[in-house]
RNA sequence: GCGCCCGUAGCUCAAUUGGAUAGAGCGCAUGGCUACGAACCAUGAGGUUGGGAGUUCGAUUCUCUCCGGGCGCACCA
């Protein structure tokens, strides 16, 4: 609503900039006053203007202001500061578009429609977990910032396909066979059993230290790890049979684990399929032909296929040979120019990681000539079907790839790889791909000194003076991923417990595990992506304050009132979701629905007196815009500002306005109005980040 | 050495992407429940935004520089 007020307030006012000043392509900013007795909106324009048109910032807004016109929706303008135009709006008209959903003007229109749809569809991909070993906390930031972007994606009107990248024949599931076979001394038939075990994943996280530290203990034992490498490539033999049993258990475990938190995927592209479908063949032979790839006669790299590395400039790449002319020393020289090479094929002719994903961003974009095939793989309770890559595919199947649009999840460690694969797709000259192609970015979930004591891992002085630890998978150093949430539910099953004894069982639990949900969903979207995160369990266990509960609660505060006045909040405003139905019922058949006249609102929302309850609606009128504003800056901690905020100006407003118990019938219908427009927003806010709101709290 | 990121209240983080008096949560102090259940609300203390220079009407935000911390720079994935 507030998002469509602002679009056509800019679009008028660039409108008149052309008409008035001759301005074409104005930059126009947008901002909300600092207070909300200034207005709604706030426009910094004239100082811009002051120095083109050589004006004092304050006559031209005082200008502007008179000449500007009406706007439908706009009640005025007005000079403010040292040349601020605060805009009014009318908040009779807004409050009741907002309470029947719609856009001032429109037919009924909804109002996350007003974000332009844009054309094609959207691939986001998320998690890619390596198949050895539990998920821990640093998967779970990737899972959910991944699948909360592909949530807001969807709500601004997008189609979009998940994909999870499963690395099936790295080192990394080698050494977990290795451990069974070697360590464990398990036979097939054993590991298959073990496999079927409820957290099988478990097991092999405690095993992949140890055989780490094994390799540690004697450098002779990395050969068994080699040998291990070469069979699984080779495949037709026992140990690729174990691999492929571990990583698919393992798999499986995975999506268990995320669908604790409502995370789905649509395709699983294994490396394994990137290997046996040749896909790198196909890249290749394109690669070479484009001249993105240049084979490396002599030096360090001598006998590998190199490419530039992203940075660099072109031109800028010395030859051995260029480099020996002008300067004698041919040492340094050479390390000066290989340093800008990357190596993509090795010297005995196998690609390496960022040649296949090379490869596998061309098939993303519909650029490779090649295809997966497909298999079902796993089914979640709503039916949903999560599909795999494989050799040989079921006939009948969705299109995966060939998308204009990609995000791909992944921490700031990869930001070079990443840009390498992007420059790729421009040598290739598939510039609109790049473009295209968002590498979404964020950074790691390390421990805090004091965590890491807790989980009972000895840290040296140094340590211990650091802000945060990183987690090591290798070292089997972390929180893992089911145990947080185990601990979450522990946690919340007690404080439901102590306030809900008279609810069944089921209940309760289904209850703990919607807060547990909604405190670690939101504990990992609250913190801005270039942030490290330092984990600590007291603040990721807290309900308390700037959490997911806290927003929880004000929309179960909210359904409260409806509950105990035995009425139905779809019947003071339009519902979205599964709720919404019956209002639309009710709608058609003109019975009851307690609706706010203009001039009612007008009453209750003006002046001194509307103001903190207008700053609740004004709020609850942004949903569309903060859903925007986090797609266009792959932002979604804006979301989890955007819900505490709204749950934080409900509360007040519960407390200051008893309104079951109030004696004017209008005002009542006012405020349940408000309450129920409240409740409607919290609910789509927090379901666009996988929070659900519980029964009772 | 090169590249990217971070430094804001005691702690953990925001700041509408260059805007008006830098805001929240936690913690601390004090007060508020026969309530639409306090997982809440109210009040208070707490800041030279790491230091310095520059650009600008205006800088936490942009540029440069220094200080401190993190991460990447393999014929690993």
């Amino acid at each position: 609503m507030y998002h469509f007020l602002e679009c056509r307030l800019v679009d008028h006012l660039r409108e008149f900039l052309r008409r008035s000043y001759n301005l074409e392509d104005a930059n126009i900013v947008v901002e909300q006053p600092p207070k909300i007795e200034l207005g709604e909106f706030a426009l910094p324009l004239a100082f811009d203007l002051a120095r083109k048109l050589r004006k004092s910032p304050r006559k031209i807004a005082e200008e502007i202001v008179i000449n500007i016109g009406e706007i439908p929706g706009i009640d005025k303008f007005e000079v403010a500061g040292a040349g601020y135009i605060n805009v009014r709006i009318n908040r009779a008209a807004l409050a009741a578009a907002l309470a029947n959903d719609s856009l001032p003007d429109s037919d009924g229109k909804k109002s996350n429609s007003a974000v332009p749809a844009s054309t094609g569809k959207v691939l986001v991909e998320h998690s890619s977990i390596n198949p050895n070993k539990a998920a821990h906390i640093g998967h779970l930031r990737n899972a959910i910032l991944g699948d909360t972007f592909v949530r807001l994606l969807r709500f601004a009107g997008r189609e979009v396909d998940v994909q999870n990248y499963i690395d099936n024949t790295g080192a990394q599931v080698a050494d977990v066979v290795v451990g069974f076979v070697h360590l464990e001394r398990k036979s097939m038939v054993e590991i298959q059993a073990l496999a079927a075990s409820p957290r099988f994943d478990y097991l092999c996280w405690d095993l992949y230290a140890r055989v780490a530290t094994w390799y540690a203990e004697d450098k002779a034992n990395l050969q068994t790890r080699l040998a291990a490498l070469h069979a699984i490539e080779q495949g037709n033999n026992e140990t690729a049979a174990i691999a492929e049993l571990i990583s698919i258990a393992v798999l499986k475990r995975h999506l268990e684990t995320m669908e604790r938190l409502d995370i789905e995927y649509d395709f699983l592209p294994r490396e394994s399929e990137i290997l046996h479908l040749h896909f790198w063949d196909a890249a290749f032979t394109k690669l070479k032909e484009a001249g993105v790839l240049t084979y490396e006669p002599q030096g360090k790299n001598k006998g590998c296929w190199v490419m530039r590395r992203a940075g660099t400039l072109a031109g800028t790449v010395k030859t051995p040979a260029s480099a020996a002319a002008e300067d004698g020393d041919k040492a340094i020289t050479d390390m000066i120019t290989e340093e800008d090479q990357k190596v993509i094929v090795r010297s005995n002719g196998t690609v390496g990681y960022v040649g296949k994903d090379i490869a596998y961003h061309m098939w993303k974009f519909g650029l490779l000539g090649r295809d997966f095939g497909y298999r079902k793989f796993f089914r979640y309770p709503n039916t949903h079907e999560c599909w795999i890559s494989s050799t040989d595919g079921e006939t009948e199947h969705p299109h995966f790839g060939d998308v204009t649009e990609i995000y791909n999840v992944i921490d700031a460690r990869q930001s070079e790889a990443q840009s390498t694969v992007i420059e790729a797709l421009r040598g290739l000259g598939h510039n609109e791909a790049a473009d295209r192609f968002t590498h979404f970015s964020y950074e790691m979930v390390a421990l805090t000194p004091r965590c890491a004591a807790e989980l009972g891992y000895t840290l040296s002085e140094e340590d211990k003076a650091r802000s945060w630890i990183e987690v090591s998978g290798r070292k089997g150093f972390g929180v893992k991923a089911d145990d947080l949430l185990d601990a979450l539910i522990a946690s919340a099953e007690k404080e439901v417990n102590s306030r809900h004894l008279e609810l069944p069982g089921s209940e309760r639990s289904q209850i703990s595990t919607q807060i547990a949900i909604g405190a670690l969903r939101y504990f990992m979207l609250k913190y801005t992506k270039p942030s490290v995160i330092a984990f600590d369990f007291k603040e990721a266990l807290s309900f308390e304050g700037d959490t997911g509960p806290y927003a929880q609660y004000a929309a179960v505060r909210a359904s409260n009132i409806f509950r105990k006045g035995g009425l139905n909040p779809d019947d003071f405003c339009r519902g979205s979701g599964p709720g919404g139905s019956e209002s639309d019922a009710s709608r058609r058949q003109g019975t009851a629905v307690h609706r706010v006249s203009p001039d009612e609102f007008d009453k209750f929302l003006a002046g001194d007196a509307g103001n903190s309850v207008w700053e609740l609606w004004l709020a609850a009128s942004q949903t569309s815009q903060v859903v925007s504003q986090c797609v266009a800056t792959t932002e979604p901690a804006y979301m989890a500002k955007h819900a505490f905020r709204l749950a934080q100006l409900f509360n007040v407003f519960y407390h200051r306005h008893p309104i079951l118990s109030e004696p004017d019938e209008k005002r009542k219908r006012f405020l349940l109005t408000t309450a129920a427009v409240v409740r409607r927003e919290l609910i789509r806010v927090l379901a666009v980040m996988g929070i659900s709101v519980p029964a009772a709290m």
